[in-house]
Parts: structure tokens; C-alpha cells; sequence
DNA sequence: GCTATTTGACCTAC
DNA sequence: GTAGGTCAAATAGC
């Protein structure tokens, strides 16, 4: 968590930072709305390289923030789809453990080691847990009551698991305290057709890992102003399929309270699917981003310890303005 | 008939 | 031994 990253996490914030700066900039330029001033075009050329440069150094420091030199932005670095293969190699999760017991079918049994990520979604209301669709296809095998969890989880894979061979696959729990709010843990990274399809048109998929990194969780914990907690940083994800099994229609009180504010459906983050609703992506120690009095938005990945890779890290960036990110295309 | 979902059983990790 | 993850047969929907 601390320690080294730490320095580089410093050094990436102030680099985003001024990229913010000079964004806003151009956008008070470009947007005046007046008639543009001769050489307004040359001073926004000079902006947009000034920017380029700011985001070349942030991936670098980014870069400098990785597990094993793996990069943490996978968007800057060309979203490259092949998964870490330190222990989740694609397409082949389980093949080199010599422990591996496989089945009658020669699939490996062995709990998934997958590199894993997390975030948590948040619907508009009770109704909107209906299918909800990240982009790509997810095919439900299983649903599991959690020891301690109000809602069972639900399990997917990729439907092209076994045409394409993709081993994507992620978790869906509703959250206890907040029927409103979803957790969903992804394992693996899409090998299918989809992911190089998706990948270009957005990098900040959450079925796609933010890190390219294995062990990794990234966490987006969307702030309001004055450090309430107020969801308001819409990520990129459709409502995906739940099964309302134990989301009884009485925890439709909640929505209520929800108190999310959805920026500009515009961005990126949010689906065209769903500019009704909300999501909020944290993870791991979402919390801690809470705790922060950060204006806008901020980023934490942090490794998760289901592996033999002990240290944690942290990568986060802050404050950032959500804006940003909308136009930047790198995540 | 094909595909997706449900659900109990089985298996593995802890 | 227990909890979590996956399998696969049964079932449902298109």
C-alpha cells in the first residue's frame, strides 16, 4: 500500500492533474461560444501537445507503478488482451499446475487463480436488475448461497468459453446493506472475439482488467462534493442478469435513498444501455477512498492476496475530474 | 431443436 | 470439516 508506489502514485496525480489543468483550458477555448480569436487554433494545438505530453508521462509513471513490469493502464499501453500469465495465462488457467486434478471431461477442478478484479454496481432501482449486460455475453452456470451474505451470488462465464475458448468470468453478489448495489468480481480476461472488439471501443471495460497485471483489483470510488460519499462517476456497465432469487421486491424501499447523481451520459462509463442509471466500481479498499476528501473521482488498485504475491500495491490518482477520463479514451 | 437458466451434487481450497 | 466454485442434468424459453 504504501511505500514506494507511493511516489509514483504522487507523481501520476500531479501529471493527471495538469492534464485536467490544460483540458479545461481547451475547453474554455474551444467553448467560448464567442468568435474564436485569431490564433485561438494555434494556442489549443499548443494545449492538446502539451496534453499529449502530460498523458505520455502519466503512462510512463504509470508503467513505473506496475507488478513485474506489467503496465496499470492497460488503455495507454494499447489495452493488449492477453491476460497475466503468471498464474492465468489465457485461455489456460489451470494447464500447468501439476496439482490440477481434471475431470471426466479433462477440465481442471482447481479453484481459479485467475487475475481477478472487482467492482461494484449500482442500479437506479430494484427493477433494474434485469439483465445486466457489460458488453460482453455471459452465460450464467451457477448460483451459490454465501455463508454470511443476504444474497446469494450468482456465477458467469463467457458464453464463448467454449467456442472461442475464453475463460473470462465474474461473481455477481448483491450487496447486503444496499439491495441497490452489486458486486461483481471478473476472473480472467476475455480472449474471445468480443474483447478485441470492445477494446477499441472503449478501454475501460470492466470485464476487460484495468490492470494487466495478475492479482489485481481496481477500484473506482466515486465522491460528491464535501466528502459524502455520493456516487456519481457512472462506469461502464449495462444492468447485467441477477437472479432476484432472495432480491425480494420489499427491498425496494432502498431505492429511496439512493442519492447518486449520473454526470453526462456522454461519458464514456456509461452505457448507452442504461443513461438511467448509476454505477459505482470500488473495491478493495473502496473505503479508504471514502475516508479521502477528493473532489471528484479516484482510482485505487490494489493486488488482491489470493496468491502468492504477498505485496500489495496501490495505484491511485487524485483528484481527478471524471470529464476527464470521458475524453481522454484511456479508460 | 437450440440455447440459456436453474439447482443439486461434486470437488477443491482453506 | 466447511465454504466456495464448478459441473451437469433437468427445465424453460425462444
Amino acid at each position: 500500500m504504501e511505500g514506494s508506489s507511493s511516489d509514483g502514485r504522487c507523481a501520476l496525480a500531479a501529471e493527471l492533474a495538469q492534464v485536467l489543468h490544460v483540458v479545461r483550458q481547451l475547453e474554455a477555448h474551444l467553448g467560448g461560444g464567442g468568435v474564436a480569436a485569431a490564433g485561438a487554433d494555434e494556442r489549443c494545438r499548443a494545449l492538446v501537445s502539451s496534453m499529449r505530453s502530460s498523458i505520455d508521462r502519466s503512462i510512463s509513471i504509470a508503467r513505473s507503478c506496475c507488478v513485474e513490469g506489467r503496465p496499470m493502464l492497460p488503455a495507454a499501453a494499447g489495452a493488449p488482451e492477453s491476460p497475466p500469465s503468471a498464474d492465468g495465462s489465457a485461455g489456460s488457467d489451470h494447464g500447468s499446475d501439476s496439482r490440477c486434478r481434471t475431470n471426466a471431461t479433462g477440465q481442471c477442478k482447481k479453484r481459479k487463480t485467475l487475475p481477478k478484479w472487482s467492482t461494484q454496481v449500482r442500479v437506479s432501482s430494484v427493477q433494474d436488475v434485469g439483465p445486466l449486460d457489460d458488453g460482453f455475453s455471459w452465460r450464467k452456470y451457477g448460483q451459490k448461497d454465501i455463508l454470511g451474505a443476504k444474497y446469494p451470488r450468482a456465477y458467469f462465464r463467457c458464453t464463448h468459453r467454449h467456442t472461442q475458448g475464453c475463460h473470462a468470468s465474474k461473481q455477481v453478489q448483491r450487496v447486503d446493506g444496499d439491495p441497490l448495489l452489486f458486486d461483481v468480481v471478473y476472473h480472467g480476461n476475455h480472449t474471445c472475439a468480443q474483447a478485441g472488439a470492445r477494446s477499441a471501443a472503449s478501454v475501460a471495460e470492466q470485464s476487460q482488467p484495468p490492470p494487466q497485471t495478475a492479482q489485481e483489483q481496481i477500484t473506482v470510488a466515486a465522491e460528491g462534493e464535501g466528502g459524502v460519499t455520493h456516487e456519481q462517476q457512472p462506469m461502464l456497465m449495462r444492468p447485467f442478469s441477477f437472479t432476484a432469487t432472495a432480491a425480494g421486491t420489499d427491498e425496494g424501499g432502498a431505492a429511496g435513498a439512493l442519492h447518486q447523481s449520473c454526470p453526462s451520459t456522454a461519458s464514456p462509463f456509461v452505457s448507452p444501455a442504461t443513461t438511467s442509471e448509476c454505477q459505482v466500481y470500488e473495491l478493495g479498499g473502496g473505503s479508504k477512498a471514502g475516508a479521502r476528501n477528493l473532489p471528484n473521482i479516484e482510482w485505487f488498485a490494489s493486488k488482491t492476496t489470493n496468491s502468492s504475491m504477498g505485496e500489495d500495491m496501490e495505484f491511485m490518482l487524485q483528484p481527478l475530474d471524471p470529464d476527464f477520463f470521458d475524453n481522454s479514451g484511456y479508460f
